[in-house]
RNA sequence: CGGGGUGUAGCUUAGCCUGGUAGAGCGCCUGGUUUGGGACCAGGAGGUCGUAGGUUCGAAUCCUAUCGCCCCGACCA
């Protein structure tokens, strides 16, 4: 039990001016962080109990799903992630220790850096500590601090320096143990985020810099997130943006019969899809090829997609290049022969054939008979073309972004889509690290085998902001029972009064009997602060006890979440409010 | 890192264009009146106007540099 004005509640009438989201105003205005600097925030006491609730059920989701805790070093000597498969992408992000504090040790290389994640310290000791098949499989956590010099931290926790994570890290011996444990901790996320009171989606996700085989995201839906979700609640599919596909193109899909032979047309100063949809060429854009030239590791390649498609660049990860990135015009015109604008796959108009890495597609293509694409000579297009005839492509894939409203992948219903923040992320990592140190152990025939890896993480202080984001009004936070800083408030409006302040002290005393963390505000202030403070806090059960009501012979009792007021007779009112604690618990 | 914005009291901000004693609201302190949805009156404390140069008789205001912060992009829990 804790009481307002010996406790601290800094709570604020105005929102801080750097804060622009709801959730990022509402964790200031609730007196539940403050900032020190870009991303990095103090946890004042109503933040740290939210935040050590949320750790606490993730950890017990954890454990009931057989991981194992245990805590590794925030600071990791520099060699772990030297030319480690990471250290390319993620060195960037990663604040460097200099030991010595005087800036002359190290000062190329640095000796420590600050933990972003562990895969390169769990990995070694794994290795070292687990050399039979009798260990596995096994899976570990930890729940701390991580360390990232984001380069755009944003909306206050949301994306910090320095942030709380649980992450997890499974060893199995094969590939299918692995599946295994990788469906556990599904299973433990999905208890773990039903707890806590949040609504979350797994969405088939990218692994991007992890590697590995696949993964999911869990995604709170809400307006200010940072990744599209594509979804169908009848069929179940759920995938993120980068990872979404849609059946818009038929199985077994016979090609357009050719109408007649490819023909050259002027087209000056037409170089947009849309210049070539208008008059007088009225081409719709589904019916015109679009030419990229990308750059590969450093080797062009063509892409071909429809006109009214875009390129989903997560995608080119199948393609099997470290790096792409987009061609520059003076890359593009030696080896096509024209500008942007003109550009086109149509055999041998190419100018430098021999210069591309190849010439990749999207599967809509096939959507296109009788096209038109571009000539490789500035303000000239072809039209009557087709692919099978004449476009020469090395591959076809799924390279497009989804639309909202086109067939799902499962079973060709309609693709909703929601702006979603990625509170969690579970990878199959394969054998990605374990190959590197040459992680393994010995099996039943005296066989030596790589551990088949697993990693796992929960945002814990991001999952704090999003629920906010998700549970709130104009008044303030409503906070999840399992989660709040305090589940009840018991709000004495007279504290002078003594018969008012000790049936406020009997009640708290039997609503903490009942289970509950009890906050009495017994601040000098007016009613109408103190209402407006409970609301902002986003207590989820509010107590008011004040004279008019003693008079009456009663309390009130107001959930947050709720608009009407009850009144509980004072002779049992004990007994009342514990019991409704005691069935909410 | 590219683009845009912004820095004035603990918080929110006006003043800047057109240079001339730095102003308000909230919060805080004192006294009084109030007391069921952010009360009122009177008095008070609190500011090197981010920092460093420059222009000028004179700079919060104009110029330059620098730093911090915020927003959009690529990346992530």
């Amino acid at each position: 039990m804790k009481f307002w004005s010996r406790y601290f509640i800094p709570t604020l009438k105005e929102s801080p001016a750097d804060a622009e989201i709801a959730s990022h105003k509402l964790l200031v205005r609730a007196g539940l962080v403050r900032k020190l600097g870009g991303g990095l925030y103090t946890f004042l006491p109503m933040g740290l109990r939210a935040m050590q609730k949320v750790s606490k059920i993730c950890r017990e989701e954890m454990e009931r799903s057989g991981a194992i805790e245990l805590l590794m070093p925030h600071i990791h000597p520099a060699e772990f992630w030297a030319d480690g498969p990471r250290w390319g992408p993620v060195r960037e992000i990663m604040f460097r220790v200099d030991s010595a504090g005087d800036g002359k040790r190290g000062p190329r290389e640095p000796e420590f850096v600050l933990g972003p994640t562990h895969e390169e310290v769990i990995t070694p000791l794994i290795k070292s500590e687990i050399t039979s098949y009798r260990d596995l499989p096994k899976c570990f956590f930890q729940i701390g601090t991580k360390f990232r010099n984001e380069i755009r931290p944003r909306f206050g926790l949301m994306r910090a320096r320095e942030f709380v994570m649980m992450d997890g890290y499974s060893f199995d011996a094969d590939d299918a143990g692995a599946v295994k444990s990788y469906m556990a901790m599904k299973d433990a996320y999905e208890a773990f985020f039903k707890r806590i009171g949040t609504q979350a989606i797994a969405v088939e996700a990218d692994t991007g810099v992890m590697g590995g085989s696949f993964s999911h995201e869990f995604m709170v839906p809400a307006e200010v997130g940072d990744d599209d979700l594509f979804y169908n609640e009848e069929s179940g599919y759920a995938a993120n943006r980068e990872k979404a596909r849609s059946a818009i193109v038929p199985e077994g899909l016979a090609d357009p019969a050719p109408l007649g032979p490819t023909e050259e047309f002027p087209t000056p100063g037409a170089v947009t899809i849309a210049a070539l949809e208008a008059a007088p060429y009225s081409v719709p854009a589904d019916k015109q090829f679009k030419t990229l030239v990308m750059i590969g590791d450093g080797k062009p390649f063509l892409m071909v997609l429809r006109g009214c498609d875009d390129l989903e660049e997560a995608k080119l990860g199948s393609l099997g290049f470290a790096l792409v990135r987009q061609a520059t015009p003076e890359e593009i015109e030696p080896v096509m022969g024209a500008k942007p604008g003109s550009l086109g796959t149509v055999k041998g108009t190419i100018k430098d054939r021999a210069a591309l890495a190849g010439i990749f597609a999207d599967n809509a293509i096939r959507l296109v008979g009788n096209g038109t694409t571009g000539a490789n000579k500035d303000g000239v297009h072809i039209r009557n073309v087709n692919i099978a005839r004449d476009l020469e492509i090395s591959k076809f894939g799924d390279f497009r972004r989804v639309k909202a409203g086109e067939p799902d992948p499962i079973g060709g219903r309609p693709l909703q889509v929601r702006r979603g923040i990625e509170v969690g992320h579970i990878f199959k990592l394969g054998t990605k690290y374990s190959e590197r140190i040459d992680a393994g152990y010995t099996d039943d025939k005296k066989e030596r085998h790589l551990f088949v890896m697993g990693c796992y993480g929960i945002g814990i202080s991001r999952t704090l902001q999003a629920v906010i984001e998700q549970s709130h009004d104009a008044d303030g936070i409503i906070w999840p029972w399992a989660i709040a800083p305090f589940q009840v408030l018991i709000c004495l409006l007279d504290p002078q009064d003594a018969e008012a302040t000790l049936i406020a002290a009997r009640l708290a005393t039997a609503a903490e009997h009942a289970g509950a963390d009890v906050l009495v505000d017994d601040r000098a202030e007016r009613p109408g602060v103190k209402f407006k403070d409970a609301d902002l806090i986003g207590v989820p059960l509010r107590i008011t006890v004040g004279g008019r009501g003693i008079k009456e012979g009663i309390v009130e009792m107001k959930w947050r979440a709720a608009k009407e007021v009850v009144k509980i007779p004072l002779n049992d009112a004990e007994a009342t409010i514990g019991q409704i604690i005691r069935d909410k618990a």
